[in-house]
DNA sequence: TCTGGGGTCCTAGGACCC
DNA sequence: TCTGGGGTCCTAGGACCC
């Protein structure tokens, strides 16, 4: 969007650390340190200091399950996020498991705690850490349940704590505590407040750009802060691995060094042509953030674009099985769609085969629907094709997601105090049967061909008229990504 | 290690239209 | 009807992130 020129908030090459400190950005990135297992500890305070394992299927018995967060204790003993839960269970075994009085079980002092997610727990803890965050910031993206950008330029500034805000920020080099910037004192100010209001550590980094604060949050975790005054962004991650730059997995990571890139360093000064040959317009944008240069804006988090459930089973090839699976993921992903007030267009499954080979396949509908029998019907219509197939996973997903009817019937009711009404977390109420509004669909099942507008007469009358995104409601501005 | 669950964005190819 | 080009929508897959 923004084309060549640099508009106001890009500093231009060479000038770092110049005197247009108007012109730097102060963004900081916090990030809650092994969330879940903080969230655990808060109400469980004597896992405070254990190594703690938050994950499911470590029960006797399961097999199926992955590490969701392990502690900085559990991670001393190699346990990771996203590790197979058997496998955690080699490197660290549950204490339930120790027996003092049995010289055959593991020595206690060599066992971790493992407890089950509980999402809505931990919903409630980043509800209170968003508290102190909009309390900080006008201007947030959350990313997830555990992070989140923060644009504090008005809050804030680079100017060195009791020198004279008109004097040029600090070029310091990536030593961070150097030079005490008003930033810094910010930083630290959202950070404790964090700890003190919501109970639990979080890692902030700040800089003056998105990718940077997001690398900087990560330099020092757990309990860290790190500062990137303007000027230093380069110089600070020049000598990072280039998987420390965010979008830089381990595929990208491997083609990299097939180029002989090696650091973030490195692919600032990789030639960009090449990286696109190999990489594709992402190469170079990795290369301009490895460079320091990032001028995307923080913007709030928009409405989801999908919804999807999946789960995974012990391998099968039977049909029925597979079907009850699927049914009962249409269900909930349905379910959850109606209790966020969405409509779909698309209706997706997912089945993937040993070893891990993901299929998808979707089908779009002629217009928006809200209809759980329908998202069961499509979904094992498209599961018809892996019949034979064996399957370890299946997916079921709505894409295409439409919010404005929903936003009509909500204009009428009451208003949704805060903006966007994402806060569902699901207490207990099944909103099961057949819900209040099943729109969209005509009684019968099958053709839904006849659904386009309202008011067939006036085809496309004007612009404002039509079905197309309506941009009175409030969320006008979130089709802006990247 | 036989790899959980919920997302986002990007790309490529085909269909279809003008 | 020999041959372009532009644009949009859809599907499938891939990479990445937390």
């Amino acid at each position: 969007m923004t084309g060549g020129t640099p508009v106001a908030g890009e500093t231009l090459p060479g000038a770092g650390g110049g005197d247009d400190d108007a012109a730097d950005r102060v963004v900081c990135h916090v990030d809650m340190d092994c969330f879940y297992a903080s969230c655990e500890r808060l109400r469980h305070p004597d896992l405070a200091g254990e190594p703690v394992v938050v994950g499911m299927g470590y029960e006797p018995g399961e097999s199926i399950g992955a590490v969701a967060t392990a502690s900085y204790e559990a991670r001393e003993f190699g346990v990771e996020s996203a590790m197979p839960i058997s496998k955690a269970l080699e490197l660290l075994p549950r204490r339930a498991d120790a027996d003092p009085d049995d010289l055959d079980t593991p020595d206690p002092a060599e066992t971790g705690r493992y407890v089950p997610v509980d999402l809505d727990f931990y919903e409630d803890v980043a509800g209170e850490v968003k508290e102190v965050l909009r309390d900080c910031a006008d201007t947030r993206r959350e990313v997830s349940i555990d992070e989140a950008y923060l644009d504090v330029t008005d809050r804030t500034a680079w100017t060195v704590a009791g020198e004279d805000p008109t004097d040029p920020p600090p070029s310091a080099a990536a030593g961070p505590a150097e030079a005490r910037t008003l930033a810094e004192g910010y930083a630290r100010h959202v950070k404790d407040r964090i700890e003190r209001e919501a109970g639990v550590p979080a890692s902030v980094g700040v800089a003056p750009n998105m990718s940077a604060a997001k690398v900087a949050s990560d330099a020092d975790k757990p309990d860290g802060l790190v500062v990137v005054p303007p000027g230093s962004v380069a110089e600070f991650l020049a000598p990072l691995p280039t998987a420390d730059v965010h979008g830089v997995g381990p595929v990208t990571e491997e083609t990299l060094a097939d180029l002989g890139v090696e650091t973030a360093g490195d692919l600032a000064a990789a030639d960009r042509d090449r990286l696109a040959e190999a990489l594709g317009e992402r190469g170079p944008e990795l290369s301009r953030r490895a460079a320091g240069d990032d001028d995307r804006e923080v913007t709030p988090t928009g409405l989801p674009k999908s919804l999807s459930r999946e789960s995974a089973l012990p391998t099968t090839a039977d049909g029925a099985t597979k079907r009850e699976t699927v049914s009962a993921l249409a269900a909930d992903v349905a379910r959850r769609a109606r209790e966020r007030g969405c409509l779909y267009r698309t209706i997706g499954i997912k089945a993937v085969e040993p070893p891990f080979d993901v299929n998808t396949r979707a089908r779009s509908l002629p217009g928006p629907v809200d209809d759980p029998d329908l998202v069961e019907e499509v979904a094992l219509d498209l599961l018809a094709e892996f019949d034979e197939t064996r399957v370890r996973k299946l997916g079921v997903r709505v894409s295409n997601l439409d919010f404005a009817e929903t936003d009509q019937a909500t204009l009428g009711g009451f208003d949704p105090d805060e903006g966007r009404g994402d806060g569902d977390h699901g207490a207990g109420d099944d909103a099961r049967g057949s819900g209040p509004r099943t729109v969209a669909t005509d009684g019968d099942g099958g053709k839904l061909t006849d659904w386009v507008g309202g008011e067939p007469g006036s085809e496309d009358d004007g612009t404002a008229g039509g079905d197309e995104r309506r941009t009175a409601d409030g969320q006008a501005s979130l089709g802006d990504w990247s």
